[in-house]
DNA sequence: AGCCGGCTGTCAGCGTACTGTCAGGTTCGT
DNA sequence: ACGAACCTGACAGTACGCTGACAGCCGGCT
């Protein structure tokens, strides 16, 4: 799943990339609004997270501009606490939901999920591959129906390999996603926590690819 | 449990809400149809008490964008004239049930106790979760078959869990339905009321997810 | 009113599990 | 064979959650 997050405000941009990465989404993330038009012009996501206030373009005319071009990907959209104005206007250039800052996270990652469900259609809650079942309800991993305990930052990586399994994630990618832009590139933190993580439900559910990062094969 | 109250009139806002907390709920009150709009269509409440006659957007407005928009949360309506025809385009709207101005608050609490037993069990207001058993009605608890005398807070939290079962809930989630969101960030008082309930059920019952929350296994 | 008991949040202390770092070893690719 | 990439065991600092004690509050009872 991958998400677009257009927000120009650093503290609250780092936070929402965390919180959505944990939750095993791929997160790219603009800061202006030219950016934003632009990279949901020419890619596709599966959902994007728009604040109004973003400079060079204003989030609404890029929503407009996307819906204008026929652009239908679900659009959460944070306006400022109690500008109702804003969002009126917003749902009538398109978007799909609204939060008003400041917000709770976990809000946040209740909407997106809607939005995404309701535009994809169930995606299931538990990630299945092979013997590997991963319950993001219960956050509970079971390897052939026995039950592996594992700590957060573990249960986030496997999270987000299986959320990508088929694909290779590099560590700097695992990195990003579970310390944020500013992980210490000078770190074997990732691979220690890979070795945590392998020891617990077995060393063959995540592969190494020598110089380019791991992965979780499919239906292994 | 979160309530909001959408109400303009002081005197009966006031009294409503003591009511309310008094209950055990947490009340959020708003006193424009605007305002209440917003709130409840960004928000997560078990339930809305809603008069109709509002400031700056009909009741009956709020709760038709509501609808349309997939909010299900149940909503008692409060009117000041009785009218048949209000209360028909009341029940057109959406609204849950329906209470005329002037009612006994000992009504409404009893109106709302149903509204959220329906709209949370549906089938029966006895949750039953392996020993563990919470009838909603009499609000009393039993571990396999033997009564526990919780406190009210208690009864709460482990309520919210047991609606819940098999969901992992986070501190900040607990602690806003039992709270409201002006809950301070920094206290322990979430862990303390679990652990005086695990103490009463039995440490099992509840498992802690180390780093995101707690939860109650289903079935277990 | 005054006393009492239960409820509830705060606080401090404690133990454990977590997590990043490091050093040294191993594997892989070329 | 050599270096780079990766793995692994050990370790220390720390974050997290648990618990007992305590004080304020409120409601009930005398």
């Amino acid at each position: 799943m991958r998400v677009l997050l257009a927000e120009d405000d650093d503290r609250i941009a780092a936070d929402v990339a965390t919180a959505l990465s944990s939750a095993g989404y791929a997160v790219e993330r603009v800061s202006s609004g030219k950016e934003a038009w632009f990279r949901g012009d020419t890619e596709d996501f599966d959902a994007v997270v728009l604040d109004l206030g973003l400079p060079e373009m204003d989030g609404l005319a890029v929503l407009n501009r996307w819906r204008g071009n026929d652009r239908r990907m679900p659009v959460l959209v944070l306006t400022a606490r109690g500008s109702w104005i804003e969002r009126v206007e917003g749902m009538d250039a398109g978007a799909d939901d609204y939060l008003p800052k400041p917000f709770r996270m976990e809000e946040l990652m209740a909407r997106l999920r809607a939005l995404i469900r309701r535009s994809a259609g169930m995606a299931s809650p538990v990630l299945v591959n092979g013997e590997l079942v991963l319950d993001t309800r219960q956050m509970k991993v079971t390897v052939a129906g026995v039950p592996i305990g594992l700590s957060a930052q573990e249960y986030r990586l496997l999270s987000y390999l299986m959320h990508h399994a088929g694909r290779v994630i590099s560590q700097t990618e695992l990195a990003d996603h579970l310390y944020g832009q500013d992980a210490e590139r000078d770190s074997n933190a990732i691979e220690v926590l890979i070795g945590r993580v392998r020891r617990k439900l077995g060393v063959d559910l995540i592969e190494t690819r020598r110089g380019f990062g791991y992965l979780v094969p499919e239906s292994s």
